[in-house]
DNA sequence: GAGTTAGTTCGATAAAATACGAACAATAGA
DNA sequence: TCTATTGTTCGTATTTTATCGAACTAACTC
């Protein structure tokens, strides 16, 4: 099962995760991500088009905040929990407590 | 002593604060801001032209990070360190006590 | 091998953010 | 009132981001 390349936990940055983070969208998607566990991109990207969606994965990927695996013609997305945690302690939870608007 | 406009706190809104701490540059203002308390705009920026300045003090200052009242010619910037507690709790020290890169 | 499915990459466009000089406003002090 | 100080606002140039169709790739299925 493949791998996407991903930056290593020592080398998360706080400013591209917050600019992650920072999308309504993407934030969305943590949170969708943190509640229903592994995703493959279709689950969750229903509204919009492949391409924007593709885009959005990949802004959170190279921040770190998901991890993808590609498993035949799918793409298993989950959120790096545990590095984010080493990372920015806490940084997650306040993100996914935080009211929707 | 005046007070420029604010968002309310049950008004912030996460993405926003999330992308105005997003910037290396925002980000070490509040780093600041954080450990020297008030302060006025010059004293925060040394090698960047006003204009530049008074533009990130306003990305902070409307998404409701730092909270500006005036004092003769002199602007006084501080943290809304209360508000932004109240309304996404630990956010603030998760961002303080992350490593700075 | 042909077709299908899942998602990426490319290319173009539009919207938003950054940067900064110059002009401006408000206040303090001589 | 004249001048200096502090910071905002304006105008513009540059960069970054978002959006999305179209073409492409990889893997599975028949």
């Amino acid at each position: 099962m493949r791998e996407l390349p991903h930056p290593k936990t020592e080398e998360l940055d706080l400013p591209r995760v917050l600019h992650a983070l920072s999308d309504p969208a993407r934030l969305d998607m943590v949170r969708r991500l943190a509640q229903e566990g592994e995703l493959t991109c279709g689950a969750l990207g229903v509204d919009r088009p492949k391409s924007s969606m593709s885009h959005h994965f990949r802004t959170l990927r190279d921040a770190g905040v998901i991890r993808t695996c590609v498993d035949g013609t799918v793409h298993l997305n989950h959120l790096r929990k545990e590095d984010l945690e080493r990372r920015f302690p806490g940084l997650l939870k306040v993100v996914l407590d935080a009211p929707e608007t």
